[in-house]
This record gives C-alpha cells, structure tokens and sequence, in this order.
DNA sequence: TCGTTACATACGCATAAGCGAATGTATTCT
DNA sequence: AGAATACATTCGCTTATGCGTATGTAACGA
C-alpha cells in the first residue's frame, strides 16, 4: 500500500519524528501501550490535537492502534527496516535523558497510581507493559 | 544563538534528516569531507537546490562549511548532544545499507578515482576523509 | 432509543518547505 | 578592470503541516 516497494523510506520516519509532540506521544508509549485520554490529560493539549498527531504516526507506521470498548490503546509498533528500528530505539533512548520527557513520564506515573485523585480519567483503563523495541534480540 | 537553552531540540534535528535529498547529502559526507561540486554531479540535481539543502543542514548544526578558494567543503559535524550524535550515527550506518545510497558513493568514488573522465569535475578538489562521528570514544 | 463518553475526522486558515528560475557574491584568471 | 567560475540567496509559486473549531462516529448506559 506503500510507495517503497522494499523500503519504507526513512525520510518518512524522520518527518513522523520531527514533531515535539509526537515525540512527547512516543515517549508516554514507550515501552507501554497507553489509552488516548492519558495523552490529552498529561499533555494538557487538546484531544483532537492529540488524535491527529496519533493518526500522523499512526500512517507512519510507527505505532499501531487498539479498541476497547470505548477506549483506543495506542503502543510502538516495531518498524518493517531494523536500521529504522535501531533509529526509533536510539530515539526512545535519547529522549529519557530529556528532562521534560522525564517530567511527562512522572505525570503519567502519578495519573495511573494515584487512584484517589479527580482525575477526568477515573475509570480509563492503566497503561500496560508492552515489549520494548528490539527486546527480542537480547 | 539558538531558541534551545541547553538542549539542542531533537525535533529540529529530525526535520533536517527528513527529506531524501538531505539524506543522500548527507551519506555522502560520511567519514569525508566533499566539495560542492560533487554533490551537484554525483545527484544529478541543480545547484542551487543542493546549495539550499546544504544551507538547511548547516541551519541545523548538522554540517559545517569550508571555503577553499572557489570551492565550498562540506562535512558532518559532531552534534552538541550526544544523543543527536548517536542518532546521526545510526541513521549513517541505516543509509550504508541502501542500495541507492550505495550506489552514490560508488559514483563519487568513481568521480574522485578516474581523472581522465572529462567530468565537469576536473581540478575539483578531491574529497578527503575526516573523522567519522564519535570515533573519539572508540 | 436517546444521551453521553471517547475518540476521529473535516474545515478554514496561517505558516513552512520544496522547487525552478533568476540574481547576487566571492574568488580566480588574464 | 573585466570575464569566468563556484556557490549562495531571492522570488514566485505550489504543496504540506499544524492549529483551533466544529462535526462525525463507535461504544456504552439508562
């Protein structure tokens, strides 16, 4: 359904990349497959903002959607090319020494143990552990 | 000089490596220094659309210049934040293994290595080899 | 069935990117 | 000084991107 025939052109990876938010997004996801509503909350960006930022990377291929019931858990799909999934790994990894991933990262700790609180997200459903990208190898 | 305080967004460093043009450009410095002019032959595209894409990647740090009389050397440069550089490393070593960025090299080795073609090139300054990116830790 | 929740998409607009063509600039040569 | 060489930049245009706002849609609840 693609243009590249063998390839998946890196310059579309590159360009899904080349948004702060989404790497925000990517961030959140990282290493967890994470419910659309904890996105618009910890972010505090507005949801269709959000959703269309998810379709961008959605298109890219770089991560893949899941419904259940009324919710939509979004997780890092592992790209077609290992060079492509050795650069998306690298960029996880760059981005948790970034201080505001950190601090989105502890938000979203925060939302998902803290069951007390008013959270517009009472009742959506915890991040869960996914795979990590390229665990297979080792 | 830049909006970035300390940290260089990764972001922007992304939008440069997202057009095929840049890449390409890109994989052809790769562990060398290479004049202009090369670039110009070797993509088979006008000047001065090399010439703004060189301008884009110097815009984003990712490149340095060097006048040599008439002739302009370009060169990767080491990326202020080390997780720039390991992303800049693995996305050289993902284009090593395309076939067309392959092919590039081969033309430019062809270029450098074969003086009595009657390119365009002749008396051209040959591209030389510089370090290729963190190579000083090993 | 009707309303609400959770999310996706369409619309209109402003800005940025990429292109060819033309022009500008630094350097060398004569 | 004047011409030529090697690049850089500007201009006008087309297309893509990102945003807020509004609207559409799927699932659940009463």
């Amino acid at each position: 359904m693609d243009r590249s025939p063998k390839g998946y052109d890196l310059a579309l990876l590159f360009a899904a990349l080349s948004d702060r938010t989404r790497l925000r997004l990517l961030n959140l996801m990282d290493g967890r497959e994470v419910c659309v509503c904890y996105f618009v909350e910890i972010l505090g960006q507005s949801q269709p903002k959000i959703s269309r930022h998810l379709a961008y990377l959605r298109r890219a291929r770089i991560v893949t959607a899941r419904r259940d019931g009324k919710w939509m858990h979004y997780k890092i799909a592992a790209p077609p090319s290992s060079g492509a999934a050795s650069i998306l790994r690298e960029t996880l990894a760059t981005l948790r020494l970034d201080k505001g991933m950190q601090a989105d990262l502890a938000r979203l700790n925060r939302a998902c143990c803290t069951p007390q609180r008013v959270y517009v997200l009472e009742g959506a459903p915890l991040p869960a552990r996914v795979d990590a990208l390229g665990n297979s190898a080792g």
